[in-house]
RNA sequence: GGGCGUAUAGCUCAGGGGGAGAGCGCUUCCUUGACACGGAAGAGGUCCGAGGUUCAAAUCCUCGUACGCCCA
């Protein structure tokens, strides 16, 4: 044997071989779909990254899990459509945009709204590729003319259709409610984005005097501050201490303001002393029970969570303080007796981490359930398959539990409502920009002020990306599509959502499988967060590491669990790529060419040919038909059995 | 309070009704014509505990313990 040509170098140098391969298979159109091939159809519609975003380790194992898919489809002859896209995320694009503002001294009150608007989209022109460009590096093999973006005139077009149509339908309604509202965004928030956490605060204790002066309740508060908008207070029907004030008033010491004492089921007669002020405005059971009772609504705080004119003489002060001030004041009135230390949940918005506030305002409404029905049904009819099958419990549960979704927020970045309203009191929702009022003619119209939560876009996603509404090629060929990969995180935000607006809209599931996967963690199993600092970058492990090598870690690991990700496994990955490496090379430096030729007919062949196709075509059909991270194991078995095999040959061992 | 997941070698984890597994680490040897990002040999396990099903259980079932996650 000779010695190695010098142009085949004893490392795989990574860098060098994946950037110039992904350029070519690029430009040579290999990742190209096309509606006229005759082949059968595969289809995978991208979780769309945030266009603020930059990629973290979580994208790499979706997307590489997609990309193996994806490219195995291809080879086994399917038209194969990956289709990448963004989302306009907006309450976090609108935030990043806002921050910019800041650093120049100005808010997007002085730009105005289309200002503001057209600077976040020069910002999205500006960085909007970084993803695409991280992606390519990674590996991706996405059909890169199908790009999308969820603020696409297309999209927005599926978008208010969808809108409208629902509107027509009664299914999108108007209402005063309860929401949660983030002081910081001063905007409104669905249920599912605001998180829930235990958190270390007080119950405070105090006496509201009866009307008649004969007695005084006490009730007790986690929120003190909102006693301001109190409205009555309610006890349980069977608790005695109680029988004799239900029915008699209460005068509320800072507004002369009477209140109720009525008797209500909902009240626990364990929790504090057994009766509980209501305040309508600002707390959701409060609510329901102001509506079984016909009571008053008083909102107190205003957008930024401070006290309002309804809160006099605490206006201004905001709502942390007000829960200090009332405290001073009522201690001075004798009123207040005593707190105490006391754990309780808070919910805080999950995209700025700001305490959320219960509070009482109009907004826009989807009613889930008639849409809940058909989506359950398809998942336990098996039209849509969860894997692991352990997440089917969990979407049915999810969808059993609905309840309407709050849609508007108080945004300028995002899909406007297309809703309007006249002079003379008529609303109307319609897919064309109006300039009359179709009811009364007016031209004194004015458009809803709202953008539709990001959410709204992205659950239209697997088929307004392929063209709909319009009755495009790609639509007929490529939808349902066949398989959506993303973590669990993500199944009531979204997986729910597209069955729905499918169901309803396309008649059909969005696709055919949900592949689960889990969280990619620190390798002590934390969740990556910048505050802790051990956010693992991607890229970085890209550079060193080769894109194959990070990719083979993650998916290796990715069996249904969450990965504890460990930068020592993706250097043994390396390895054993180099591994694969230099078998080429030993293969190459053998004759090159000359030994690829034609295989002699069977029996000619030597037995240790014969061996060696048949354990090629032993772990092919393995890989064909076991999941990914099992063929994952089973290419490493094969490892063993060719890194034995090769040493043979190479010491003349085999015949 | 309800639901789910996990427990297998020193570490991190696959697997799964009949043979105890991988990577990393460890020990010993090898500057061998593909590869030291390598090769060879080896030590190392009550497969969380108890009960049940079975000819056979680490694997399936029940209960328990510990840890983690989700929902309220």
């Amino acid at each position: 044997m000779s010695a190695s040509p010098p142009e085949i170098p004893k490392n795989f140098n990574p860098t060098e071989v994946e950037d110039r391969l992904y350029q070519q298979w690029e430009t040579r159109g290999y990742f190209r779909a096309h509606t006229d091939s005759g082949k059968p159809p595969y289809c995978i519609v991208i979780p769309p990254p945030n266009v603020t975003g930059v990629l973290h380790i979580g994208h790499a194992l979706d997307h590489g899990l997609q990309d193996v898919l994806a490219r195995f489809k291809r080879m086994q002859g399917y038209a194969t459509l990956w289709l990448p896209g963004m989302d306009h995320a907006g309450i976090a694009t609108q935030n990043v945009v806002e921050r910019e503002l800041r650093s120049q001294g100005l808010s997007r009150h002085d730009l105005g709204r289309e200002k503001f608007v057209e600077r976040v989209w020069e910002w999205k022109n500006l960085y909007g590729d970084r993803i695409g460009r991280q992606m390519r590096r990674l590996g991706a093999s996405c059909d890169w003319s199908r790009e999308r973006f969820t603020m696409d005139e297309g999209l927005s077009q599926a978008v208010r259709k969808v809108f409208v149509d629902l509107y027509n339908e009664g299914l999108i309604y108007r209402g005063n409610r309860i929401i949660n509202w983030c002081p910081r965004c001063e905007t409104a928030l669905s249920d599912i984005e605001v998180d829930h956490s235990d958190h270390e605060g007080r119950l405070d204790r105090f006496r509201y005097k009866l009307e008649d002066g004969s007695s005084s309740v006490t009730v007790a508060t986690t929120r003190l501050e909102t006693m301001l908008g109190d409205t009555a207070i309610a006890v349980s029907p069977d608790d005695d201490r109680y029988r004799d004030v239900v029915g008699k008033w209460a005068i509320h010491p800072f507004s002369a303001r009477r209140l109720p004492i009525i008797a209500d089921d909902a009240v626990d007669t364990e929790f504090g002393t057994g009766a509980v002020k209501i305040t309508p405005a600002h707390d959701a059971n409060d609510f329901e029970m102001a509506e079984r009772h016909d009571l008053a609504f008083i909102n107190i705080l205003d957008t930024k969570a401070r006290v309002n004119a309804e809160g006099a003489p605490f206006e201004g002060l905001d709502r942390y303080e007000a829960r200090e001030a009332v405290a001073e004041k009522l201690t001075e009135l004798g009123l207040y007796e005593d707190r105490s230390a006391h754990n309780y949940a808070i919910g805080t918005c999950s995209r700025c981490s700001t305490v959320v506030e219960p509070w009482l305002s109009e907004q826009w409404f989807v009613k889930m359930q008639p849409l809940a029905e058909p989506a359950i049904a398809a998942v336990q009819d098996g039209k849509t398959k969860f894997y692991p099958a352990r997440w089917t419990n969990y979407y049915v549960n999810w969808l059993q539990g609905i309840r309407d979704w709050c849609i508007s927020r108080q945004l300028w970045w995002g899909h406007r409502i297309p809703v309007w309203y006249c002079k003379n009191g008529h609303t109307f929702a319609c897919m064309e920009d109006p300039t009359s009022c179709p009811e009364c003619s007016t031209q004194q119209i004015v458009q809803d002020a709202d953008v539709l939560d990001t959410w709204f876009s992205s659950q239209l996603w697997p088929f307004s990306t392929l063209g709909w509404p319009e009755q495009t090629e790609d639509l007929k060929t490529f939808y349902p599509t066949s398989v959506l990969v993303t973590g669990y995180e993500i199944i009531h935000l979204w997986v729910a959502r597209m069955m729905m607006s499918a169901l309803r809209f396309m008649d059909d599931v969005p696709f055919e499988w949900v592949y689960v996967h889990g969280i990619v963690r620190d390798a002590d199993g934390r969740k990556m967060s910048k505050s802790i600092g051990n956010v693992i970058d991607p890229l970085e492990l890209v550079d060193e590491y080769g894109a194959d090598a990070l990719r083979f870690t993650l998916i290796e690991h990715a069996t249904g669990q969450d990965v504890f990700l460990s930068t020592e496994w993706v250097s043994g990955s390396r390895n054993f790529v180099n591994k694969m490496w230099n078998a080429a090379r030993f293969a190459l430096t053998q004759g090159g060419d000359a030994n690829v030729a034609p295989l002699p007919d069977r029996d000619r062949m030597e037995l240790s040919d014969r061996w060696i196709l048949s354990r090629l075509a032993r772990a092919i059909g393995e890989v064909v038909d076991t999941r990914l991270a099992t063929a994952v194991s089973q290419v490493l078995d094969d490892r063993d059995r060719i890194r034995r095999l090769l040493s043979e040959v190479a010491t003349g061992a085999a015949p």
